[in-house]
DNA sequence: ATGGTTGGCTTCCAA
């Protein structure tokens, strides 16, 4: 059995004993962090290598930042899509095994009616294309992080309250069906129907307890692995830890894949 | 309820 984690930490220094604990609570062979807000020099490379795990890691000052920890050693890096210039440091890519691995952390959006945004669809366009072309090398591929989206209206608390909103609209949601009608396959949705599961929740306004969340982090596999998907939870019991990031782990198993 | 909270190196911005 194989096992894989995304993550956003929202800081990686201020989150690292929960990183630990978790890891040691669910031992996945391999987790993706996003928003680890650590310029790499100041990356907490050691605790992580004791606690059994290679580590890679692209971060930059104040904002963004992506790592990767794996049981097994990472090959073949790239710290960012070939296919854009951006100084934002959101992207992570490895080999793992037999395995192609896409950490990403897609752009907020900001709002509809912002900068950001027009910089979140451009990102996507590019991940799309940058992804056709990664699935012709590599079939056996993962693609996992905070997509800043959640696909469906299931996957909104509110979604009357949340229409025209960024995480919801339109345009973003069918940038994500672009990627995925590339024959990626959202792991949660193949094992789990229900409404109202979500990995993130706002820290305002009790928005937890009152479980308003959205479901915007996503593990996708490629049609090659999809059917050997035999889990995909989400850990939600995380964001109930003291002082928790906004987001939770999601946690996909897959067998027969060596 | 256009509110509210958290993290960063800030005197506000991003989420």
């Amino acid at each position: 059995m194989f096992t894989i984690a995304t993550w956003n930490v929202n800081s990686l220094r201020v989150r690292l004993n929960h990183v630990l604990e978790w890891l040691a609570l669910r031992k996945p062979d391999v987790l993706a962090l996003q928003e680890t807000k650590v310029e790499d020099q100041h990356f907490p490379e050691e605790a992580l290598r004791q606690a059994g795990y290679h580590v890679f890691f692209n971060g930059q000052k104040t904002y963004n930042g992506v790592a990767l920890l794996s049981c097994s050693p990472l090959h073949n890096l790239l710290t960012a899509l070939p296919n854009l210039d951006d100084i934002q440091r959101r992207v992570l890519i490895a080999n793992i095994g037999n395995l192609r691995i896409v950490n990403v952390y897609v752009p907020n959006g900001a709002s509809p009616d912002s900068e950001k945004y027009i910089y979140k669809l451009n990102w996507l366009n590019k991940l799309q294309a940058y992804l056709q072309q990664e699935l012709i090398q590599h079939p056996r591929l993962i693609v996992l992080g905070d997509f800043n989206i959640a696909p469906e209206d299931k996957d909104v608390h509110d979604p009357a309250a949340w229409e025209g909103h960024v995480l919801v609209s339109p345009a973003e949601r069918n940038a994500l069906k672009g990627i995925l009608d590339l024959g990626l396959k959202d792991s949660f949705r193949l094992l789990n129907t229900e409404p109202g599961q979500y990995s993130w929740w706002d820290y305002r306004a009790g928005a937890f307890r009152r479980n308003n969340g959205l479901r915007i982090d996503h593990i996708l596999s490629s049609s090659e692995l999809a059917p050997h998907c035999v889990r995909c939870e989400i850990d939600k019991e995380i964001r109930g830890w003291e002082k928790p990031s906004d987001h939770v782990p999601i946690i996909a198993s897959y067998e027969n894949i060596n």
